[in-house]
RNA sequence: GGGCGUGUAGUUCAGUGGUAGAACGCUACGUUGACAUCGUAGAGGUCAUAAGUUCAAUUCUUAUCACGCCCA
């Protein structure tokens, strides 16, 4: 008989039309009269599949497939979010092609063309995680740019805005000047890079002195309001209050002390131009100097700089001045060092300190709460260590800058009049009924312009997507959420936030569990990136080995505080395990396997169905136990482990003799039992390969049987039968047994197929009686012709030692008797090693007296084990001759 | 500079205060009626280094070294 392959191509894309046709990932009351949730981490509507999103959601996948089958009535909530700068950045690049910009359109007409967009490919990266066999509930796909998510938006705003949560302020913020927007903290990120450290001397006034400041951004001193040194440092003591020119610009600044100036930093002055450094801005207020700002918001000098440079852009402006600095004998030298330069994650441009209005969201109050409730542990950690990662962020939070200066996004509901009075309010027309409350009359209001920072919607992720600010009924049901899965890239830009607004507006926490997972590097750990050119897409794994064996690969090297270091070998290994399973379940159906729901466990005789059932029990509940715990990589090396080394490699094999005999109970109960075994690990393994296993499933008729999908089927809970205990016993020892006869043949170098006779030397020997009773195994499987009552000693004979049994072996083959012997000398002597070892170690009295007994008690029945090996071992070797 | 993490077989990683594990790779043999995407057997480790606690340390503590990440 001939079986067809497993085709995973087709196979996934049938299952998966099956399973969204037939409602199986709409959350359905199960037996346990208990919910299980999980909001998706939305990716960007531009995003496409990459390793971290496979991973980050075949973890979820994982758990939401668990708890589905263990009995929960499971939501997995899926979306995008909108992407406020991204999104702009692709349709403005389309724009671009057809020779437009956003400005020609105008507003509203830019703002169509993002949403064209968004319905022709803003659902492409959703159909890739379908690919995956993410099992969310699609029907309830939401999009921060909804008409309900953004309703709860602006509702946000106004009630945080009431609350004095949020405010409009004058501040220095951090300024992208390609995307032309204020930008988050988070957004920035810190590059070491090389500069040039610049001493330049400022000419004293009154004097033919000069002091020397060191600065990396010349440019910036056409914004300079001060010089400033450290008070102790008594090089500058007697200049502090003198005045000095700043060369070129031809302005007069004082030299001020402040403790900001470090006597070890360059030379020990630094110019200070508060409207452009972050530091200089706090030295500037402490000691209430004078703000300039000398640049346009795109970066380019404005008129506040010196008359040639205005309209030169900054780096321009940096070499000119340089320039013009030496020409002029300004500059006294040019130092190379190692600096952090902020750039915008987005934009990779240099971020520009710059001192703009914007919106704020008071975060050090909002940020108290999540931190009580992490506390108590009504939130926490998967793995623990990035609670304290948690706590440190937390605690020196800064205000959160929300507003941006692009068109993508929820507009901020506050609107101005003439005299730029803010009023802030969920629509226009509730804007001017405060306007009039005010004013005693009717004026006309402007909306503001800037939208809201994305992080900003995504924050309201796990209620928004529910149904808030409305009461729903999914609300009510699925909020506070189970687990929220994430990478720790977000934890700050997004779990904090959710938890700061889940808890002021739900008064509960958004979920009670975080789960957080590593990075996906290659396979030499290395950050997969496109300049690289290491990037391993999922999508190319998927149509080659199948979404199961990229799932499987991924989730059991999830293993928590490490990152995964992803290789096509392993992929291909567990497509191989994959392939096992698949040839072992033909083995079945060669063989008429059926299952049958009156199944009777207690009632089943045949050691080895005894044997394999306690195993699967034990790998059952690690299983189940490991989910709960999120040790993925346990669970699925536990599964593996089961079904290759323990189902395959020795029930399967047991099962042979038996399928061959003409015994029909047995052979009923062989078939019975093993098909009702593979229905398990179906069961068991469906949660890691979903595709492959409902494939078995409906090919195994099991859907008949059971009256169930699978993936709606119920999670394994079967329990001990201590009757059992006996026959496990037995056929454990026998697989010790096997296992040392195929040694000893290897070692004999007789062929494995090569069947022998044995006879036990023993007097009463433990295992003469197991193999009696087990003798069809013992002798399929472990290829023994008889076991003689004699012992036979001819030149083909040879002994053994198994369970510290003496046993001889008798083949058609003469043996290599005199090279068996020097190996047993060898292994004599590594045995006397370790009993010395152990020797003196039990005559050492202070082990004795305090170490546990059991401990001792086990080295001393060791020792005695070692003892009589050792005996044996020596009688063999001296009956040869 | 502050914080966190990692260092165990050739590789990727589990693990434990009491005889060191897996997967992949490697070596030898093998086409026995599920499976060569396979089977059987095997080789391979001073558990980074040093000191301390302990009857006992790969595991706990401290220091050092190496690597990585986050924050300033």
């Amino acid at each position: 008989m001939e079986f067809k392959k497993y085709d995973h191509l087709k196979e996934e894309k049938i299952i998966t039309d099956y399973w969204i046709k037939n409602n199986c990932f709409k959350p359905i009351k199960g037996k346990l009269n208990k919910r299980f949730s999980v909001v998706i981490p939305p990716p960007n509507v531009t995003g496409r599949l990459h390793m971290g999103h496979a991973l980050n959601n075949s973890l979820q996948d994982v758990l939401v497939r668990f708890k589905r089958m263990m009995g929960f009535e499971t939501l997995w909530q899926p979306g995008t979010d909108h992407a406020g700068i991204a999104t702009q950045a692709v349709v403005e690049k389309n724009l671009e092609k057809e020779n437009l910009n956003k400005n020609q359109l105008g507003r509203n007409d830019f703002i169509s063309k993002v949403w064209e967009w968004k319905e022709e490919s803003g659902g492409i990266i959703l159909d890739q995680l379908k690919k995956l066999g993410c099992s969310c509930d699609w029907s309830r796909t939401r999009f921060t740019m909804d008409k309900d998510l953004s309703k709860a938006v602006i509702k946000v705003f106004v009630d945080l805005y009431n609350n004095n949560l949020i405010y409009k302020d004058k501040k220095l913020v951090n300024w992208d000047t390609k995307l032309q927007t204020a930008i988050s903290d988070l957004e920035v990120v810190q590059k070491d890079v090389q500069s040039n450290l610049y001493y330049i001397n400022y000419p004293i006034e009154g004097s033919s002195d000069n002091i020397t400041i060191a600065t990396t951004r010349p440019e910036t001193m056409m914004g300079d309001t001060a010089v400033a040194v450290n008070p102790k440092d008594e090089r500058f003591k007697s200049l502090i209050g003198k005045n000095v020119l700043i060369p070129l610009v031809n302005r007069t600044i004082k030299i001020i002390a402040d403790h900001y100036a470090d006597p070890e930093q360059g030379s020990g002055a630094v110019k200070i131009t508060p409207a452009h450094d972050f530091n200089d801005y706090d030295v500037g207020k402490r000691n209430k100097l004078e703000i300039i700002n000398i640049f346009e918001k795109n970066g380019l000098i404005n008129k506040n700089g010196i008359k040639e440079f205005v309209g030169l852009d900054r780096f321009e402006a940096r070499k000119l001045l340089t320039k013009k600095l030496k020409e002029n004998g300004y500059l006294v030298k040019i130092e190379n060092i190692k600096n952090k330069v902020p750039y915008g994650d987005r934009s990779n441009s240099i971020i520009e300190p710059l001192l703009t209005e914007q919106w704020f969201v008071d975060a050090k109050k909002l940020a108290k709460k999540p931190i009580k409730i992490v506390k108590e542990g009504k939130t926490s950690f998967y793995p623990d260590s990035w609670t304290k990662t948690f706590f440190q962020w937390m605690k020196n939070i800064e205000p959160w800058c929300v507003s941006r200066q692009i068109w993508w996004g929820h507009r901020i509901p506050a609107w101005y009049d003439k005299h730029n009075n803010i009023y802030v309010a969920e629509n226009e027309n509730d804007a001017l009924k405060l306007a009039k409350k005010k004013n005693k009359s009717n004026i006309k209001l402007k909306q503001e312009t800037d939208v809201l920072d994305t992080w900003f919607s995504s924050a309201l992720w796990p209620f928004a997507t529910l149904g808030w600010p409305n009461k729903t009924k999914e609300l009510s049901k699925f909020y506070p959420t189970s687990v929220l899965v994430t990478g720790f890239d977000i934890i700050f830009f997004w779990v904090a936030r959710m938890l700061m607004m889940g808890n002021f507006f739900k008064n509960k926490t958004p979920f009670n569990k975080v789960y957080v997972h590593a990075l996906v590097r290659d396979e030499k750990g290395q950050k997969m990136s496109k300049s690289k050119g290491n990037v391993i897409d999922p999508l190319e794994l998927i149509n080659k080995y199948g979404a199961d064996s990229l799932r499987f690969t991924l989730i059991s090297m999830a293993s928590p505080g490490r990152d995964v270091k992803l290789a096509k070998d392993r992929v291909i290994g567990n497509r191989n395990f994959i392939t096992k399973i698949w040839s072992a379940n033909n083995f079945l159906q060669l063989n008429k396997c059926k299952y049958d729901k009156k199944i009777n466990i207690n009632s089943i005789k045949l050691s080895i169905n005894q044997w394999i059932y306690n195993e699967f029990i034990l790998t059952q509940n690690l299983v189940t136990k490991s989910l709960e715990i999120f040790r993925f990589d346990e669970a699925a090396k536990c599964i593996y482990q089961f079904v290759w080394h323990y189902y395959c490699d020795w029930y399967l094999e047991f099962l042979k003799p038996i399928f061959n005999s003409k015994n029909k109970t047995e052979l009923n109960e062989a078939r019975l039992f093993s098909s009702f075994m593979m229905s398990n690990i179906l069961k068991l393994l469906h949660p890691f390969i979903p595709f492959f296993t409902e494939t078995v499933w409906r090919k195994n008729n099991y859907k008949k049987i059971i009256k169930s999908n699978l993936i709606l089927s119920e999670w394994p809970k079967y329990k001990t039968m201590s009757k059992f205990k006996k026959n496990c016993s037995d056929i454990n020892e026998m697989i010790k047994f096997i296992s040392s006869l195929r040694s000893s043949k290897a070692e004999l170098k007789i062929t494995p197929k090569l069947y022998c006779d044995i006879h036990f030397l023993e007097k009463s020997s433990k295992l003469n009686k197991i193999i009696q009773k087990n003798l069809i195994l013992a002798k399929y499987v472990g290829r023994i012709r008889n076991i003689l009552k004699l012992s036979k000693i001819d030149k083909n004979t040879f002994e053994i030692l198994s369970q510290n049994e003496k046993i001889s072996l008798n083949f058609n083959e003469n043996i290599d008797l005199a090279s068996q012997k020097i190996r047993i000398l060898q292994k004599i002597k590594n045995l006397n090693k370790e009993i010395t070892a152990l020797n003196s170690k039990l005559k050492n009295r202070a082990y004795v007296k305090n170490a546990p007994k059991e401990i001792v008690q086990n080295d001393k029945r060791f020792l005695k084990e070692l003892t009589i090996e050792d005996s044996k071992l020596r009688s063999i070797v001296s009956s040869i001759n």
